[in-house]
DNA sequence: TCGTCAATTTACCAATTGGTAAAAAAGCGA
DNA sequence: TCGCTTTTTTACCAATTGGTAAATTGACGA
């Protein structure tokens, strides 16, 4: 019923998607064309409210030539979030222990909210992912992402027991940067009815600023 | 295709779901069964996601007699977002002119919290319907959210103007109420994979009024 | 006890949708 | 140009799913 199809067993499964072996360049092309029209239908109905036929109208392709490339809906959608994890992981990994308390964090903060400018749809399929209990996702955010915190984490432990910041959980001060920039591509609608037209993202990247300042001033 | 059915029309559409007739006994205990089992089905899997068998299941009754009830499965999803809405005003509507304007913000916070915390299905059957860009929401964000945002927001701006809490734009000071707060319930799953387990919601409290309250004070 | 209306079940559809088989069409190196 | 591989299309399925028709059962006042 699942893993029919190209990929011999050579390695081990590498968690990863992308198939690592041979890529042609038309393969490369249109598997590329694929998880974009992926990405874009995946963000804007969810799973299982997107259908193949969507993502291959929007790719310019037959349903069955998608299937050609990759071996079912469910394996678009979880190479799609593997490619995302990368992207979303990078702005904290940024995060300089060498750097300036207060500057590095209110530097992840505007590269976190730079994202959610640049990248609503992926903003929005990692949160339709999570809302959904991220069953497709799981061992990801325990082996990826869960480390990545943990080290950061304690980092800003360290800043605030050295008294360089305020006094503070570091795992809530890392959700309220996410809830608080996130918010801004993932309830957009919402948003766009309640903001007197044009950009919010200036205005929002003073407030938060501001406010992320505040809380850790010492 | 759509509206047959038991209401014939009395009175205009009132946008509000609850057919504001007739109801017998069993009717009104039918009709709350099967909101809470589609509340339950379309917060944990979203409106395409969530099949009107499973709703049946869970609500202990058969398919073809919950749409004895209900004119369809999106009537079934309408009326519960329109209930949902009330439920979401309230805590803002709370937020009393007359009252310290700290402590009334604080008061929101923390409410906002305890929602979050209390009727985390609620929360995410309102994620999952802005996260798809509002489409059964549209009219209701219009006519009943954004009132009483520019009025609350007003009230913001009249506070901060007299010195009685630090200047903010009020509507990113909201949205970063929501984005906070909603977040422990939208994102459960990921905030159960990195707090060490047991209650977050505890700390959450504590952190955040920490934040708002060094973000706002003079 | 009966008759009537409300409530429920049984038995079905028709449309959608993820997926497949096999033939046709391109690509492309020699 | 030939022959072989890769890519694409055509033609289908089987399962799921929202919804309906009609028969059946249950509630209950007269």
């Amino acid at each position: 019923m699942k893993d029919a199809g190209k990929n011999g067993g050579t390695a081990g499964k590498t968690l990863g998607a992308q198939p690592a072996v041979k890529h042609s360049r038309i393969q490369t092309r249109n598997r590329k064309r694929i998880l974009d029209a992926a990405l874009e239908v995946f963000s804007a109905h969810g799973f299982r409210g997107a259908t193949l036929d969507q993502i291959a109208a929007e790719a310019g392709l037959s349903k069955p030539n998608i299937l050609y490339y990759f071996d079912g809906k469910e394996t678009i959608h979880v190479t799609l979030l593997n490619q995302l994890m990368e992207t979303w992981l990078d702005p904290l990994e940024q995060m300089n222990p060498e750097g300036e308390p207060l500057e590095e964090i209110l530097a992840y903060v505007r590269r976190k909210l730079d994202m959610a400018q640049a990248y609503p749809r992926e903003s929005r399929l990692f949160a339709n992912e999570i809302l959904q209990g991220a069953p497709r996702m799981g061992p990801h955010l325990e082996k990826r992402l869960k480390p990545l915190v943990d080290q950061k984490a304690a980092l800003i432990t360290e800043w605030a027991a050295a008294g360089r910041i305020a006094p503070v959980d570091p795992r809530h001060l890392i959700f309220s940067i996410w809830a608080t920039t996130q918010h801004y591509a993932d309830f957009e609608a919402q948003v766009n009815v309640l903001m007197p037209e044009g950009g919010v993202f200036p205005g929002a990247a003073t407030y938060l600023e501001g406010m992320f300042r505040r809380m850790l001033k010492v």
